[in-house]
RNA sequence: GGUGUCGUAGUUCAAUUGGUUAGAAUGCCGGCCUGUCACGCCGGAGGUUGCGAGUUCGAGUCUCGUCGACACCGCCA
């Protein structure tokens, strides 16, 4: 037997007991006389003792070779501490093993396995195992399976059917890039990994099954990102007759049962709304952060027609109110000015005022403005003494976008993303359609089984960029979790979209010809959700990044590097599949 | 596809802005120490400064290329 006990479970009341534990080697403290192992495992660290004077001639021999990591199997009497450490669990007991095995040697490895390791990125990935073994990492794997029990079990509370769905599917021409699998069976064909089961979930409410989930695995060949991977884990939800209210409320009870038992934190019902367009002209973007408020304000109106040049030129000139911020030093203000002149940011410059505590102003444009013009300007955004306000001006659509960079930059700077503090927002009415200038068409913003608003319908022919969609996307302190829409469920208004994106009657038929006819046998009024799973659990972990909660992420290009995948294949695999290498890049 | 930052002992970083033999901490190895728990003390080993070219009397430092890591833009219905 290799344990009675793990490591971190015993106590002072087990006084006594013979016991048996195995773990690995966190430390050995030889103090010359006496020598300490920690000893750890999943559970935590208990101490080992030995003295030189009493312990087996073996064992002393055993705990010489012992190095970091090794793994050992102790055996001994549980005693009180004589001197006890009031900082571990198991601190007030050590074991003074009469049986010593080493079941299995250790190299030194080549990062420190504590919580703050000093291992890099890079070196942690490619032993990804040992990275494990620290708390960290640990720590953020059981929150992410508490986070899937929790999902499953509301859901599983609420009447929905958790349905796999097939990994090996066909490749489509909207949205993402696919994964391609070669078929074997059928040389020059394809399989294509999902990107998300959402023809399936539909044809499950079709099937009756009423309401689906599935904690299942995506798969999208795209640049990666801090929030992006190309596989990555959705929970995929669908109900039938329902309509967006349902759904919302729906899982707006999902996400507070996920705070309240996983975080044991309370989130208020219903979510706040506020439409795709507000959020644009307000925030600049489609997922802001609502921990602080700080909004976007246009004074185009106010500052054109002055005499600078730079306001005179452009379609937009708005900017946000940094509040008791008018006290920032030259310094800070040029950092912000390279900040948002990063080729990221990509904004020409940054125009400041600053609305002094005695009602003055200060400006990079006091030569063109007069104190009155500035003043009218605090006066638009709400400002008062002691504020600063940071203008941008050019293109409307890029300089809101720029804005809202600067706004959450601001957020930081001023401390107004408060950790811990969570707020949850739908975002809703996004447009149904997006125009793309380059292949002169509409996209589906969502996707193409998307319903329009009703009372948007008639814009359909004559102007569907106008046209707001039943959609809705859940944002949390600026990620976006989860998102969602009403389906279309009659073939005519499927015909109609796949029209509308360009479609012929036959690439929509080879394409989704299965769903069509589907559509012919009595489909339910249906509609569904899909949360990103990792973004939940790095949003419940405190983390930007959803790497730390998925045990064997990829790299910034996609690569395995514990692995060393993606690989070559043999010649014998490729003939197999009927499959040449042309042009190794 | 593009932009930016970075690359120096096993590891994390430094090297006075181009100048002697590339340092520190930690880890590792050896020795001492009977109550440690980030033990302590003494000693030791450890380097093709990612790789390649160039400028220079002289390059870790400057230039170009290349490879890699990270973040972002494009992309991600």
């Amino acid at each position: 037997m290799y344990r009675t006990h793990n490591c971190g479970e015993l106590r002072i009341e087990d006084k006594g007991q013979n016991v048996t534990i195995s773990g690995w080697v966190q430390r050995k403290r030889d103090k010359g006389g006496m020598i300490w192992i920690d000893l750890r495992d999943r559970y935590g660290i208990t101490q080992l003792a030995f003295d030189e004077s009493k312990t087996d001639k073996n064992i002393l021999e055993a705990v010489g070779k012992c190095g970091r990591e090794y793994v050992l199997k102790a055996t001994g009497k549980v005693v009180e501490r004589y001197s006890k450490n009031d900082k571990m669990p198991t601190g007030d007991i050590e074991i003074f093993p009469d049986e010593l095995e080493i079941l299995s040697a250790a190299k030194t490895p080549p990062f420190t396995i504590e919580n703050e390791s000093d291992g890099s990125d890079e070196l942690r990935m490619k032993y990804r195992y040992l990275d494990i073994r620290r708390n960290p990492v640990k720590k953020a794997l059981i929150l992410r399976h508490n986070i899937a029990r929790e999902t499953r079990k509301y859901l599983d509370e609420n009447g929905f059917l958790e349905i796999e769905t097939p990994n090996l599917i066909k490749s489509t021409p909207e949205g993402a890039r696919d994964f391609v699998v070669p078929s074997r069976m059928h040389p020059g064909t394809f399989y294509a990994l999902p990107q998300s089961p959402q023809t399936f979930k539909q044809l499950l409410m079709l099937g009756g099954l009423d309401k689906y989930f599935q904690l299942v695995k995506c798969y999208r060949d795209e640049d990666l990102r801090a929030d992006r991977q190309p596989e990555f884990t959705q929970i995929d939800c669908e109900m039938s007759f329902v309509d967006k209210e349902d759904i919302m409320t729906q899982f707006e009870g999902l996400m507070q049962h996920l705070f309240k038992s996983v975080l044991n934190v309370d989130i208020d019902t219903p979510f706040n709304r506020m439409s795709w367009h507000d959020a644009m002209e307000k925030y600049g973007t489609d997922k802001p952060d609502l921990r602080f408020d700080m909004p976007i304000s246009e004074i185009t109106h106010l500052a054109q027609n002055k005499g600078f040049k730079v306001f005179d030129s452009v379609e937009y000139v708005g900017g946000i109110c940094a509040e008791k911020s008018a006290s920032y030093s030259r310094k800070q203000l040029d950092e912000l000015t390279k900040f948002v002149q990063q080729p990221q940011v990509g904004a020409k410059g940054l125009v400041y005022v600053k609305y002094n505590e005695d009602g003055s102003f200060k400006s990079s444009v006091d030569k063109f403005f007069t104190p009155e013009d500035l003043k009218s300007w605090a006066e638009a955004f709400g400002a008062k003494p002691g504020d600063l306000l940071l203008i941008l001006a050019g293109n409307k659509q890029e300089t809101l976008e720029q804005l809202s960079v600067l706004r959450l930059e601001m957020g930081n700077r001023l401390n107004l993303r408060t950790p811990g503090r969570y707020v949850p927002l739908w975002v809703i009415d996004f447009p149904l359609l997006e125009w793309d200038d380059e292949t002169k068409r509409y996209y589906a913003k969502h996707h193409p089984f998307t319903s329009a608003k009703t009372e948007d319908i008639k814009f359909m022919d004559v102007d569907p960029g106008k046209v707001r969609a039943n959609a809705y996307d859940m944002v949390i302190n600026g990620v976006e979790l989860g998102g969602g829409s009403i389906r279309i469920h009659n073939t005519l208004d499927q015909q109609r979209m796949f029209n509308l994106l360009g479609f012929s009657e036959e690439e929509a038929r080879a394409q989704f010809g299965f769903l069509l006819d589907a559509f012919q046998y009595g489909v339910p009024p249906h509609g569904g959700i899909a949360f990103g799973f990792d973004r939940i659990c790095a949003l419940f972990g405190g983390s930007d990044s959803i790497r730390d909660y998925i045990a064997f992420p990829k790299n910034n290009a996609g690569r395995d590097i514990m692995l060393d995948a993606p690989a070559r294949i043999s010649e014998e695999q490729l003939k197999e599949l009927k499959l040449k290498i042309v042009d190794k890049g």
